[in-house]
DNA sequence: AAGGGTGTCATAGGTCACTAGGACAATAGC
DNA sequence: GCTATTGTCCTAGTGACCTATGACACCCTT
């Protein structure tokens, strides 16, 4: 049986959206990458089924299979026949403390959007917006 | 000629990503939706010809034309044969003042963000992790 | 040995997005 | 009127992606 480890229940909460213009099995490898990035999946985790992701967020078998196969090429993933598919790799990201401390102050900023009167959408506009100004002046500075 | 307000040229800096996974009119669809929202397009402001953004972008015709269809449909743009596409309509966005604030916060993070050591992914990561906790935080909050 | 769970593969079909190339209609300026 | 520019449309073709269904190979437990 060896049941999933509790920790990737909560954080991996597989989910598609169809409104994102983002296709599925693209969807599936942004959330793992960006669990992988934020340390909510660690070195020999172990994914969930093949099976069970497609039953869950109600797509193909094998869409869910190119989602895994596309991680197991870079690296990040290695699947084992018979066994599972476990974490093969993890990616650079802060540490807890820098993270938890970015976090605190992001969620103030979103507070503090909500407040002008802003939506999801709209914070996603500014901060993509915004990014890309920040990394071009970044460029521009060099 | 009615050559395009100067104002338009620097703001809407059509782009096309490859990577990002999002098919190209799409792209240009949420470009152009972000700058309604954050106001650098105002009613009555001539986008940039069909062709002319084709070449730019390297894409074809028919691609943009279906981005502008797209936006036409909602409302927010219209199409006057011969004479050019214009904005037909704003979105709510935060006022100017609520905005540079805003945005000056934000940079304020991405300072912190990048002495962190997060690139322009991590960010991203961090983000759209945190608002989803936001959203369902506010959900729960009802 | 037997069974169940797992990753993997193959086939076939459908939908959508993009491309190429050309042509037409409306508008503005000469 | 003529011409250039603009939005619009058409056809055909290509490729990516997803689906449904079934089957195989591997591993572990019993």
């Amino acid at each position: 049986m060896t049941p999933l480890q509790p920790r990737n229940a909560n954080v991996l909460a597989f989910h598609i959206e169809n409104t994102s213009g983002l296709t599925p099995y693209l969807q599936l490898v942004q959330q793992i990458t960006h669990a992988l990035r934020l340390g909510h999946l660690k070195v020999g985790d172990r994914l969930p089924t093949v099976r069970d992701v497609a039953a869950k967020v109600a797509i193909n078998p094998n869409t869910v299979l190119k989602a895994y196969r596309h991680l197991e090429v870079q690296g990040l993933l290695v699947s084992r026949p018979g066994r599972g598919v476990f974490v093969a790799k993890e990616l650079a990201g802060p540490s807890a403390h820098d993270q938890a401390s970015l976090r605190r102050a992001l969620l103030r900023w979103l507070s503090q959007a909500e407040d002008a009167g802003l939506d999801a959408e709209g914070m996603q506009a500014l901060f993509a917006n915004t990014v890309r100004q920040f990394i071009q002046d970044q460029a521009e500075a060099s």
